[in-house]
DNA sequence: GTCTATAGAGTGATAGAC
DNA sequence: GTCTATCACTCTATAGAC
């Protein structure tokens, strides 16, 4: 222990189960195993900076493994289809929800617009490029990357809501399809 | 007022704003206009009551305006037709966020699960039973139906994180040009 | 001594229930 | 309005590392 990085990923799983409002600091303490006090020696900025640093966590994970494959990748058609793969794993198949599309339904989304913005921004943009490299026209692109990051989004909502993880690797692989 | 029926539509803008953990009883108070002592009167069982009686003002409405057509419309592809009509009509052409949605993605589910479930699934079914009377297959059917709620929920996760209600409505096009 | 990490009692404000 | 529980948060105290 001792770093605040470590904390990032137990707060995350906090606040995807609870939301924002939901997740109370005895959830948090209870989430995380620290005591407010180590809490807030963490995050002096209280739960506004928790989530803040939650967020930079996630984006720093899919600028990393999806959105920079996806724009720089040699093979424009591996990059597309390396995300599915990397999506998959990332929803753990389906059980694990979006924090983010979490927030940009919720009253959360006010307060943490430009960073729920430009995740989805940045997604559909570097999805869209890919697609272009190869060999898409520039507006059937950007349709299909919007449709893909919405599938994606879409298919979590129903996943969840029919307690069906098999149904979100359903639509990932006919998405997939429909992409190479 | 005094019918407690009146007061649902607004409880269910509260709910939609907020979530469930995050639409207290001042809110509630003031989307309302009711005191706390109205609102115990005609929700006894307290906040669960509330929700659960928003939640099945919205599944009466898609079950009228959308399943039941769906399922009994004597042109089938009218009737699919028609659902996209009513679909961004009711959020607002991508104004307003499904509250079913919502629960399904938060800590609520566990709570509703039953309504959740029901919501999309008899949505589903309804779609798949149209597309198989338009003429396709029984699995493919299926798996338009889920592609299709699925892009809706999903569109409305975009609309919203980038504060675009117009990426709600070019989805639903597409998908209505798709199923067509 | 200083710095960082820990735990937890205690603050006023607000929660939901009645 | 009144109740108790819980909220986010502050503060004090203590520990070991350097």
């Amino acid at each position: 222990m001792g770093e605040r990085g470590d904390v990032v990923p137990l707060l995350a799983e906090v606040f995807r189960s609870y939301g924002y409002e939901g997740a109370s600091l005895a959830r948090i303490s209870d989430g995380t195993g620290l005591g407010k006090g180590s809490i807030y020696n963490f995050f002096p900025g209280g739960k506004e900076e928790m989530a803040a640093a939650v967020l930079a966590h996630i984006d720093g994970w899919f600028r990393d493994q999806v959105f920079q494959p996806l724009r720089e990748g040699a093979d424009a058609a591996r990059g597309v289809d390396d995300m599915f793969t990397a999506v998959g794993r990332y929803f753990l198949s389906g059980r694990k929800v979006c924090l983010v599309g979490v927030f940009a339904l919720g009253h959360e989304r006010d307060r943490f617009a430009v960073k729920v913005q430009a995740y989805f921004a940045e997604w559909i943009a570097a999805l869209a490029s890919a697609l272009e490299r190869g060999g898409r026209a520039p507006q059937a692109a950007r349709e299909l990357a919007e449709d893909a990051v919405g599938a994606i989004q879409g298919a979590l909502v129903l996943a969840r809501a029919a307690d069906e993880p098999e149904l979100f690797m359903r639509s990932l692989e006919r998405m997939r399809a429909r992409l190479a």
